[in-house]
DNA sequence: CAGTATCCTCGAGGATACTG
DNA sequence: CAGTATCCTCGAGGATACTG
């Protein structure tokens, strides 16, 4: 039905993952550094039986794994995966755009380089021109 | 509840207006120009009385507006507004991801910059020195 | 064409109690 | 601590019929 199948498919693969609320703010979470069960439960306020679907999704989707931090009982921390990171993207353009049209004068989030302290910016860019795009000059490359 | 909440707020913002996946699939498809009812909820496949709701919801947010493009009777596209053009970044990077780790064989959908027809990449980077950062190297800027 | 109006179902979300 | 087990409710999603 979608007019080009195979293009939705890349938006719809990735919303099968972080597609809901709660998966979003517990990666987010994880991003800034809450590995633990009880934190983040604590920290989201979610119920703990959303939580652990939450959690076992992200893992089964392999964004997230399971380490363990302590034997007897064991333990296990939730990390993020390299498949994990590359969601930064996401979240940082999720943020700045939520800073940039919804702050209603709150204090936006600004996030920094860690080697120099300036803050950081998530872009759409050329990789041959390397010159940042907006919107309307993207166009689909046509690949077949 | 949250550990900080100014900054949760800034994506639990964004995600009100585009949390669920409906909403994010509607952008997509008007990014993609396709802009009347009839279009969306063909190219979608999705029921009309949903399709009504996300673009009055994405109206009221001021992403979307609705431009008269014929008269008796009255007809309105749906547009992006400038706000909404500045989802852009979001709608890269999840595609970005879903074409990097959920391929599985499929063709990714590159976009290209129409100015010279080289493919183009979202990243995240410093303001200052430009240079690529990773989620490893961002830092919450304290900003009181 | 661009919706509105109904109706139905299923499952997500939340609260709470319990367990190794 | 890190979950599992239940139970309940409400509303999102989908199908379908209708309308200016």
């Amino acid at each position: 039905m979608p007019s080009d199948p195979s293009d939705n498919d890349s938006i719809s693969a990735a919303l099968d993952v972080i597609g809901d609320r709660w998966s979003l703010l517990v990666l987010r979470a994880v991003f800034r550094r809450i590995y633990r069960f009880s934190d983040l439960r604590d920290d989201l306020g979610i119920a703990s039986n959303l939580l652990t679907t939450r959690l076992c999704r992200l893992v089964d989707h392999g964004v997230l794994e399971k380490v363990r931090y302590q034997e007897r009982p064991e333990r296990f921390e939730y990390r993020l995966t390299d498949a994990g990171r590359d969601l930064s993207p996401v979240l940082v353009s999720l943020m700045q755009w939520g800073d940039a049209h919804r702050g209603d004068g709150e204090a936006p989030t600004v996030l920094a380089h860690a080697d120099c302290g300036e803050p950081v910016e998530n872009i759409t860019r050329c990789t041959s021109c390397h010159t940042p795009v907006d919107a309307a000059d993207i166009r689909k490359l046509e690949t077949t």
